[in-house]
DNA sequence: TGTACATCAGTGAACGCGCGTTCACTGATGTAC
DNA sequence: TGTACATCAGTGAACGCGCGTTCACTGATGTAC
């Protein structure tokens, strides 16, 4: 039997198996997902469910990874446009969608915290979001390092998420996601320009510390360490024009 | 037997419950607190948590508030001073170290969420905060109205405390909270303005109806229903100095 | 002052249940020669 | 081509456990008269 087979053969139980626990897991909450509740309604023992995950914490792990994936799946919104801090833009209203529709799901991976652990879907839903803001700070139009503003576009977008969940009224009268995000967006970019490219050093610096990676050989990899060190010291300069004294905008 | 001695009797073996239930949560996580073993670790029997909790959910629902209260009462950082946007900032710092110093607290208040609903800890917080912004709108420097402005701060904290929660790397190098707090105020509220008042109609009216309650019989409840919604549409009209036509501050 | 009675906080012991997990096995699918 | 063997996905049945909860009771504390 060659592993191809094998592992097809095995993939059908699988699929059954998430798609059952999915289910439950939308239907009924975390707390509805059983490993005798998804055995039973997958049409399959107990066991089976061990084989394939581990045990449970596996099984949650994939099941929360297959969700998150069904749904960008079925959304084609996040494919890169010529404006990077539009598709960022697109890319916050996809997760606070992702949190609205799949509150479960999205319960799971983010607020269901053990500290220091993250599920692999929450991982991979920070991955993009790296991504997207690289492609920002590539186009000189990050104020901040890639980093740190990953780590501020994932807090607020994660508390808008839970926020709404618990208490949906701030969606309908408050237009609290939308709000939150440009706040967020315009203190973290700057607005497009076109030709001259960034414009205060910290931006210059985060621009180029994007592209490092490309550079190849050009410099030695002591070089570009030291390089590496500088760009950051740089990014981390305060820019003059984005907050005053009073810490106002 | 009066009612104040029998409530004086139950008070002892009460607090004791929620001493030991605090302190399963603290060391274990949710998980680690059971009807059984709070009760064990009290001395107490099990039944004896029914007749004072009701449920297990009534049990964790009181140990959440009887550790936010522990926490607010060791701290005298809540008292008002003459400047209410820097009571805000303290109170945001407030609500992200009682994030980090008791995370499990924490979560159970914030990150383990049934949609639509909140624990009673979570409705007291939400409620200083409330007052807090009603003090900054008293003071004509709200850009917002009150509602608005305590969801945004919310999300943004609630946000902030857990990816902190999870990942603590943002608090160390990153200043992720200062940094958030930081842009949020600032756009939500201006600076001190000492003499001359709010500057914009939507402050103004924001200002005004934070003393609304203030007014006594000067209106007539029909009149102050009336005035309370037109403040209401004048509150909500967008500041043009808060946000450019890019979004950007 | 003394006695019968009422209240009720807390006890001791058990209920039944659903949980995550594991053991030994079956039988279908493939490979070796 | 045929037979013995290997692999392994999935089965059937059970393990022991800790869970939330409840029943009937005790005994201390107070009240009525």
């Amino acid at each position: 039997m060659t592993a191809e087979k094998i592992s097809e053969r095995s993939a059908d139980t699988r699929e059954r198996i998430l798609v059952a626990a999915a289910e439950l897991l939308a239907e009924g909450g975390s707390d509805a997902v059983s490993t005798r509740a998804v055995a039973q309604a997958a049409g399959v023992q107990a066991p089976t469910l061990y084989r394939l995950f581990g045990d449970k914490k596996g099984l949650l792990d994939a099941v929360t990874a297959y969700g998150f994936e069904r749904y960008l799946a079925g959304k084609q919104t996040l494919t890169a446009t010529e404006d990077p801090v539009e598709d960022l833009r697109r890319g916050w209203d996809l997760h606070i969608d992702f949190g609205l529709t799949h509150p479960s799901f999205y319960v799971l991976m983010y607020g269901a915290v053990r500290p220091g652990e993250r599920p692999a879907a929450a991982e991979d839903a920070h991955a993009v979001l790296v991504g997207m803001l690289e492609r920002v700070a590539r186009a000189g139009r990050l104020r901040v390092p890639v980093a740190t503003a990953a780590q501020m576009v994932q807090a607020a977008s994660v508390g808008v998420a839970l926020t709404l969940i618990t208490d949906p009224a701030g969606g309908r009268d408050g237009d609290l996601s939308a709000r939150t995000r440009d706040i967020v967006l315009a203190a973290l970019t700057t607005g497009p320009r076109p030709a001259d490219g960034p414009d205060t050093p910290a931006a210059r610096a985060i621009a180029l510390a994007a592209v490092l990676p490309d550079l190849g050989e050009a410099l030695s990899p002591a070089e570009a360490g030291l390089l590496r060190e500088w760009l950051q010291r740089l990014a981390a300069m305060e820019t003059a024009t984005a907050t005053d004294a009073d810490g106002n905008v």
